[in-house]
RNA sequence: GCGCCUGUAGCUCAGUUGGAUAGAGUGUCAGUUUCCGAAACUGAAGGUCACAGGUUCGAUUCCUGUCAGGCGCGCCA
């Protein structure tokens, strides 16, 4: 509808251009938009204000020569030239029937479009270390990935669904290093855990599923373990140096079977963990991307190699550097640590490499807010080895700060003092969880007031949008239990006695929805589609409660049957993009 | 100190990429069921769009500065 507007305004202008009406000026590209109110018709058009300045003419005169010059059309009934220069265009009511027309017959596939036709696009989102269970910070990455991927999809991109898993890296030994403590404890060793150790129950079920599984096959003394390694914080020392004499420790006791065997039942345990809450989340992934296959596959070596080939790695203090600041970055970056360890960004590098040499078309990575300053040695990096850093795009999300009542709640992993993601689906719901973490844009600080969400959670509004879907479920119920049925054919012949001002405007909201969800797809912002979908539910509820449906007069009684229906269409393609489910009643 | 994000109704947030009289939810107050589900609807009240300049026909939106909050500035990940 809005091309075709623009499609007659050009037409208009070229005919007052030729004519010499208007003098000869470069037309901008023509801007259409619905307008606010609805006394101000169905669209608006900006141009004659916007090119009052290039041809020294009053904008109201552009707009009138424009108005006289248009050509003849059948979908609009009035045309208006109102405030300083807008030109109001009122649709005709043949027009704005032909949504319901459109729904009923695309059905599911009502709203998708091709824009992203023919364009590949990998998404990389929560991506948590596997050292613990996901918690509600990671919660909010889960849902605005699996939602922006959703949307590429309705919109014509091939949708590639990652998790990086950290599986290799400090972190991880740490964990093993943990569980082994934890392992031994319960075989009766009298030790102190570090305080830089991962102290979650979890933890301690992992060591005694190894126990019950392995019985005393990792079994070293207490006295043994702890000979010779420095004191730990409380002790007067340095925690970090205390953990990393531990992780040597479990290395050399163990061997490197043993060790590994260890490590991997921590991470798998973890690991499997994660998989099950974000499919039970409804966070579904294609690929689940081991950062330790690209260390032992070598790409992170060949990553660092290529660099040194284009000549941007020196060597200082022992350790080897990434020059970054030649492509903007703060300061240079370490690659190889003086113990020759690579660090993290040596992985990262090699594997966004990886991604863009996949043939991806774009990468997409979703980042907690708290790396944004990570943003800029990736893309050097990529820059350096001759990538073009443009096909990497980081969208970032917010911190949600967790509130019980007024009093914030602190959140550790190490000190295992987190709410789960887990527990949030069991308190409020997956459909709640999902709808309140994607009502806002994910660059807003969010509050999230768990007692709120509890004691509250009537007040959500995903039960608005669901009750609106189940409310029609509900009428046809009705019209069962009364003997009688929907007509499709008969409805969609009466469409034009839909002229009341409740359907006009459902009529409207419906006839928006590609344009919502194309929006929300390009500019990878979810939370319109969620406001739009809650706009949509209150003018069907304000419909509801202004008009019967279920009437005598059969003509206008089935139009509106088709009405509602088409209504139910919508929110339910909405619901599926957002993850949320669509009862029948509830 | 430097960098990124944010500042809109009592509270939580939108604001169609610069448009017309700044909007919802929630909270407060006042109403609506012999009628398809009241998890709904109607109405009232509530604003110096943090503050000060600038750009232009026009600024909540873009630019600069100030103030306030969040995050980041490791040979951690």
């Amino acid at each position: 509808m809005k091309d075709q507007l623009k499609n007659s305004i050009e037409l208009s202008l070229k005919a007052a251009i030729s004519q010499q009406i208007l003098p000869e000026i470069d037309l901008p590209e023509i801007q259409i938009e619905r307008t606010k109110d609805k006394a101000h018709g169905d669209f608006a058009c900006n141009i004659a204000m916007m090119l009052a300045k290039s041809a020294k003419m009053n904008p109201r005169q552009i707009a009138s020569t424009i108005v006289d010059n248009l050509p003849e059309t059948d979908f609009i009934t009035d045309v208006t030239i109102a405030g300083p220069g807008f030109i109001n265009f009122t649709l005709s009511t043949d027009s704005s029937i032909q949504v319901v027309k459109d729904v009923l017959a695309k059905k599911a596939e009502f709203g998708l479009s091709q824009v992203g036709a023919g364009k590949s696009v990998q998404v990389e989102f929560v991506s948590a270390n596997p050292t613990g269970p996901l918690h509600v910070g990671h919660g909010r990455g889960a849902a605005y990935g699996s939602v922006v991927s959703s949307l590429l999809t309705a919109t014509g991109f091939k949708v590639h669904r990652e998790y990086y898993v950290n599986d290799a890296g400090r972190q991880m030994d740490i964990l093993a290093t943990s569980v082994w403590l934890r392992y031994l404890d319960a075989c009766g060793e009298n030790l102190t855990f570090p305080s830089n150790g991962y102290k979650g129950d979890y933890v301690l079920d992992i060591a005694d599923s190894l126990r019950t599984e392995h019985g005393d096959k990792f079994l070293h003394s207490a006295m043994q373990v702890f000979e010779g390694i420095a004191a730990d914080e409380p002790q007067g020392g340095d925690k970090e140096l205390h953990i990393d004499g531990l992780i040597n420790k479990a290395k050399s006791l163990l061997g490197d079977a043993n060790y590994r065997q260890l490590f991997d039942s921590g991470l798998n345990s973890i690991l499997t963990d994660i998989r099950d809450d974000l499919a039970d989340f409804g966070s579904d992934y294609d690929e689940w991307f081991s950062e330790r296959s690209l260390v032992e596959s070598g790409a992170v070596e060949k990553a660092i190699e290529h660099l040194k080939s284009e000549n941007v790695l020196y060597e200082k203090d022992g350790a080897w550097w990434f020059k970054s600041t030649d492509y903007g970055d703060e300061k240079d970056r370490v690659v190889v640590r003086d113990n020759g360890q690579t660090t993290y960004f040596a992985s990262d590098i090699a594997y966004h490499l990886n991604k863009l040499q996949r043939g991806f078309d774009e990468v997409i990575d979703i980042w907690g807010s708290d790396h944004h300053g990570y943003i800029p040695r990736v893309k050097a990096s990529l820059t350096a080895m001759k990538q073009d850093e443009n096909r990497l795009k980081v969208l970032l999300v917010q911190f949600a700060v967790l509130y019980r009542g007024k009093e914030k709640v602190a959140m550790s992993t190490r000190s295992g003092q987190f709410v789960t993601l887990r527990q949030l689906r069991d308190e409020v719901g997956k459909d709640a969880a999902r709808f309140f973490y994607v009502m806002r844009g994910a660059d807003q600080h969010m509050d999230f007031d768990l007692e709120l969400a509890k004691s509250q959670s009537n007040d959500n509004p995903v039960y608005y949008v669901q009750y609106a879907y189940a409310r029609v479920c509900s009428v046809f119920r009705q019209l069962a239990e009364r003997g009688l049925a929907w007509d499709e054919q008969q409805g969609l012949q009466n469409l034009t006695k839909l002229t009341e001002e409740h359907e006009q405007a459902v009529l409207t909201m419906l006839a928006r929805y590609p344009e919502i969800v194309e929006s929300a797809a390009l500019n990878h912002t979810p939370h319109i589609l969620a406001h739009y979908l809650t706009d949509l539910a209150r003018d069907f509820h304000t419909y509801y409660n202004a008009h019967h449906f279920i009437i005598d007069e059969q003509d206008l009684s089935q139009a509106r049957l088709s009405l509602i229906v088409a209504v139910r269409q919508v929110i339910a393609n909405g619901l599926a993009i957002l993850g949320v489910s669509t009862p029948e009643s509830m």
